[in-house]
DNA sequence: GTCTATAATCCGATAGAC
DNA sequence: GTCTATCGGATTATAGAC
């Protein structure tokens, strides 16, 4: 039946969110099953399709974080919600985010179905639609959305995937609010004029016991010199 | 004698510039030597002890890469062959730029012997200096240098590991003019006035018909808007 | 459908002959 | 110093009994 594969899939995905793709064996998996390992080969050809079905668990709970920032009703909050669903992603699913980047090679297998890839086509798809729309909103200054998106996204997948190797040296707090800071940088540099000045005062503003940040001061001090 | 315990590194660096690290094993490496895999443990106490032996030639050649920045004559020129050197290395040696990124972890291990913890607290060092001399010569906005270090560093690791895994889907042309591209919004955004003006003159310019570029054309406007 | 048993490969590492 | 032979373990996968 259907349903023992659902259970042996369910399993395997919690097998490699343990122990990773180098301790995922088939042994291992019947184990966790709770039958020996020739029984899975009733299921499942072999571990390849075992670990692509693994693979497309991963895209699909990606998907949701993603395009639930469909939901909002502006370009600006579209994009926001995005980002947040993608950061979310990574620091709730680091072993998923890892798997959405895996090339075919690193699964030991030529090329990917064509139903995973056309998952990895349609995540592109979203983010050089929520770039576009920006664009068209006035928010973001007109650019090829594709390299946009290039820009963006190595930006938060450098951060993450050093923050996630340990390589930072922070904890998750420290790494939210050095992202943060990044980004908004970041945005400052694509954004339009108007909406750059609005991404400022949004971000360095006052800080809560009154006292204008550093930061703010200085960027006061270059609104000034430029205006 | 030492002789072949170095001629024995030699051939591991090649198998693991080859193979990788999942595909290193000591009997390849023995027959990559040319001799069966026990007479290895004449010279080697084992698999662990070649690996940190491999991962201290990588750091030797990273550091080679960034600290001939040092022969620049200014900050920006030190900076500039920093940056120059990093993305070298990172092209013309994929493997050994992984190297230097991996975790003890990674490699089966406890912690890394202190000699080789030292290398990588020395090239951040590095980096700490190349930013503090920029802000001190008035060419980057006062600011936090292991901070700004991280913004650089997660934006350049972000691209080339992006690019490495095959995920940007552009040639390395390709590669180089978007990470350069890139870097050069990223400057802009944290460059003092007086030098950020020098940035975009330099890189923003006329294409070589004489035509200025759209990008130019934009920038221009831009600048007309806010003076 | 599931089991036991086993084949065929790989691995790191060691003992002991030469 | 290098060899042969081997131990003890992992893995994927299959054959055949129940």
């Amino acid at each position: 039946m259907s349903d023992q594969r659902n259970h042996i899939l369910g399993c395997a995905c919690d097998l490699y969110l343990e122990d990773g793709l180098e301790g995922f064996s088939m042994r291992k998996l019947a184990r966790q099953v709770g039958v020996t390992a020739p029984a899975l080969y009733r299921y499942y050809e072999g571990r390849e399709e075992v670990v692509l079905d693994v693979v497309r668990e991963a895209y699909r709970e990606f998907s949701s974080f993603l395009y639930q920032a469909l939901e909002g009703r502006t370009p600006e909050e579209r994009m926001r919600r995005a980002g947040e669903g993608y950061l979310q992603f990574a620091l709730q699913h680091p072993r998923w985010y890892q798997m959405v980047f895996l090339l075919p090679d690193q699964l030991g297998i030529e090329s990917f179905p064509e139903d995973i890839e056309d998952q990895g086509a349609a995540v592109h798809q979203f983010w050089v639609d929520r770039l576009r729309e920006c664009m068209d909103a006035g928010l973001l200054k007109e650019d090829d959305p594709d390299e946009v998106a290039m820009t963006l996204w190595a930006h938060s997948h450098g951060f993450i995937s050093l923050y996630q190797n340990g390589h930072l040296g922070v904890d998750e707090e420290g790494f939210q609010a050095a992202l943060a800071a990044s980004s908004t940088r970041m945005w400052c540099g694509m954004a339009t004029e108007s909406f750059a000045r609005q991404i400022r005062e949004r971000c360095c503003g006052e800080t809560a016991d009154g006292e204008p940040t550093p930061a703010a001061e200085q960027q006061r001090e270059w609104e000034q010199g430029v205006a």
